[in-house]
DNA sequence: GATCCCAATTGATCTGGGTCAAGGATAGAG
DNA sequence: CTCTATCCTTGACCCAGATCAATTGGGATC
């Protein structure tokens, strides 16, 4: 429960002008915000912050990955979400963390005190109109997220998560939807059990069955290739619209 | 997919007044809010909306309970919301409906065409503050409802379902802490099952089971009392702080 | 290139909850 | 008071995924 150490970098341009909280803000809000913000780094590993304990920031990801975890008292953990870069953490408004927040890689993240925070949001209404819809978005992919852990199969689970993570990838880097979709996975088999109520057992046996059937290839233990998305999509037991829009 | 017949009501103080949306406006708001409001009624077993017709309207539940599901092809369904009195639906900017919304009891809802909503949402901040935190409450709860989905066994989903549902009808109700709560239960096995990623035959097992061990009484099929909260907590593997906090 | 270490794989076995099937309890209709 | 429909309970059996237990592999360090 201590609280991490985290070091202070010099500020800079950052993703959350173009992503984030600040989407529509003018030239002399964006100032206000920058006036105020500051960044964090934290190592692979580190705990950003434990739930329960007091958080008196919020901010977004700049870059790497980080997660939010549920724990009970004999270890059982769920991962709730995870943050890629342009996610924001943190609720304006209360004190205690709500969840777990670890650093799945090294992660820079852009950070506003709470207090000058909730003052600015205070007299510029549209960042709270910002933060309620990437808070609905959020609520979304929570709730298909309980579609998932609470009736697909191991194998479906497996495919949804790969396909969550390509669909995101794909859009951070922004190249066109194209017929093969390569990237490395973010989170180990442990974590991906996690996320997806599953022991890391069963989560590296359906790696090898959708690698045998040909549904993904595997360079390494963390390179994945998938030769056809609408396959993936289908293992995943979802309406294959292929709609790319999340 | 074709639209449900419903009932406008004569307009009235309704408890979105006191409890959702307008919780913060002023005299003036609300008259706006009025002016715009009106009344629907479903009958127990109504689809409200189906998931991915457009909505034109958002609104909060006055009286009786639905629930939100999301479904799959072949039929498997998981519910991923229930709508209690005071609670709010639809998403303010988006056109389609994102779930299926399904009347389990007679249920009235207080009603705003979207339109409307959206331009005195535009112009009064603090509805969208009031959004946001509704949402973010709803957000936790969802991601609560991921580590029961993800981990919990199947008695310890029941104790925790039995537990939510105790809480937020003795918030209802308003009755201080008591030693033991009574309360009928507002969901078939079924609709138990489809929440907890269930069958309803376990549900059916574990609640003998747990009649069985003296964690709950039942009488009739429905109506349920709970001779000790802390014990059902327990079983629902939360840490038992007992805190009525939600 | 040898060694170490941790992530990942794979195998053998067990079990919680699913599936299939057969009653039982209530409430409303006539 | 019986009929019927719906919801619920209980039993027998089975299987997907958990658990326990070795190995394997690949990247970093020397």
């Amino acid at each position: 429960m201590n609280s991490p150490t985290f070091t202070h970098v010099k500020c800079g341009d950052c993703p959350i002008r173009h992503r984030a909280v600040c989407a529509r803000c003018n030239a002399d809000e964006l100032e206000e915000l920058d006036a105020i913000k500051y960044y964090r780094t934290y190592e692979a590993g580190q705990t950003v912050i434990w739930a329960g304990d007091p958080m008196n920031f919020v901010g977004s990801v700049v870059s790497g990955i980080a997660t939010l975890t549920q724990t009970m008292e004999d270890g059982r953990t769920q991962m709730v979400g995870l943050l890629l870069p342009s996610d924001f953490v943190g609720r304006p408004g209360r004190d205690g963390a709500a969840y777990n927040v670890v650093a799945t890689s090294d992660i820079v993240m852009c950070c506003f005190r709470k207090k000058p925070f909730e003052e600015v949001m205070a007299r510029t209404p549209h960042i709270a109109h910002r933060l309620l819809e990437m808070t609905l978005d959020e609520l979304d992919a929570a709730r298909e997220w309980m579609l998932v852990l609470g009736r697909k199969t191991a194998r479906e689970k497996i495919a949804s998560l790969l396909a969550i993570i390509a669909r995101r990838d794909a859009s951070l880097s922004q190249g066109g939807p194209q017929a093969a979709m390569i990237f490395d996975l973010p989170l180990t088999r442990e974590a991906m059990a996690d996320y997806l109520g599953l022991t890391l057992e069963t989560v590296s046996r359906q790696m090898s069955a959708l690698k045998r059937d040909g549904v993904i290839q595997l360079q390494g233990k963390r390179h994945v290739t998938i030769p056809d998305m609408v396959r993936l999509m289908d293992e995943a037991g979802d309406d294959s619209d292929g709609g790319m829009l999340m």
